[in-house]
DNA sequence: GCTTTCTTACTCGGATACCTACTGTCCGAGTGGAATAGG
DNA sequence: CCTATTCCACTCGGACAGTAGGTATCCGAGTAAGAAAGC
């Protein structure tokens, strides 16, 4: 998994804890030193799943689209990774030996195709069930007022 | 999530099916249609793994190590993409405006590696559940029986 | 007939090439708040 | 003092380069079964 979720799961719970301002995307990128261009790539895929929002201009900056308790760690592997399942069944079982045999004839999947994709629908049911406010919430206060502090400088 | 997996697992279920007598490699990489170059790649990770086993010199070839029903579908994920979580944390939280605090005070792991974690574990879960033999008996029996006679000839 | 040698069909592992996706940088275009200049 | 212009800080998106890992191929070394040759 890309490196790019960890920056944006991080940059979600600190917008939450930053609350409507919006803040500049180069100050976000300070706060974790990161590199500021390419924190920007993940910021605007973020944009574009309607996690964030920006505004631009002088005062410009991102701040979250909707309430924290609204956003899960699942909408936020998504938005970077996309939707895509880990495991892409390509019909191996239809080739070589079974090359002979119509494609109609594989209507159901086959089993290994479908316990990959249940045991990622388990994986994608437990990101789900986790939001940004509640990951902001098991992390001590004092994080939350640094944070604040520092980026009110 | 890397093709060989799919490869390895079909292989597998068929190597199952086809009881001890070892199978040559190109045969099997004929069966499916694959580069047989590339898939003796991911035998030899198979066999690193323990789940295959293979003879050398002009009878040799490969064969399941253990029963099927011993084989998980994780044992086959882990062999062939390493036992390695997709999720790496990096610890960006330490860096930028938290560069000052010591490394020694973030004992706890953060809420984001944690949750990833969890997911992972419910994925894994699922995946040793479901054996090779399980797999192979959740398949019409007819693919079975031409899967030998493909072989014996 | 028995032993030895040879051939053949395999596996194993390293070296190599290619290509895609992730990582990272740079630049120009657009936008809006704030400062400034002119009336 | 009010309006219009300029400036600046910021976002957005495309173009580009470097790198790591997945995909794929080839070759030489080793091994064992069976055939062939010699005694």
């Amino acid at each position: 998994m890309s490196e790019g979720v960890e920056w944006a799961a991080h940059v979600c719970i600190l917008l939450h804890w930053l609350g409507d301002r919006p803040v500049p995307a180069d100050k976000l990128a300070a706060a974790y030193d990161l590199p500021p261009a390419y924190l920007g790539k993940q910021l605007q895929a973020l944009r574009r799943a309607g996690i964030t929002e920006s505004a631009p201009g002088r005062a410009g900056g991102v701040r979250l689209a909707r309430p924290a308790d609204k956003v899960t760690l699942l909408d936020v592997v998504v938005a970077i990774e996309g939707a895509d399942d880990a495991f892409a069944c390509t019909e191996i079982r239809q080739r070589g030996l079974n090359a002979d045999r119509p494609a109609s004839s594989f209507t159901e999947p086959c089993g290994i195709a479908h316990a990959m994709r249940a045991a990622e629908l388990q994986w994608r049911r437990h990101l789900a069930a986790t939001t940004i406010a509640g990951l902001a919430a098991d992390t001590p206060t004092e994080a939350a007022e640094k944070a604040r502090a520092w980026f009110a400088t």
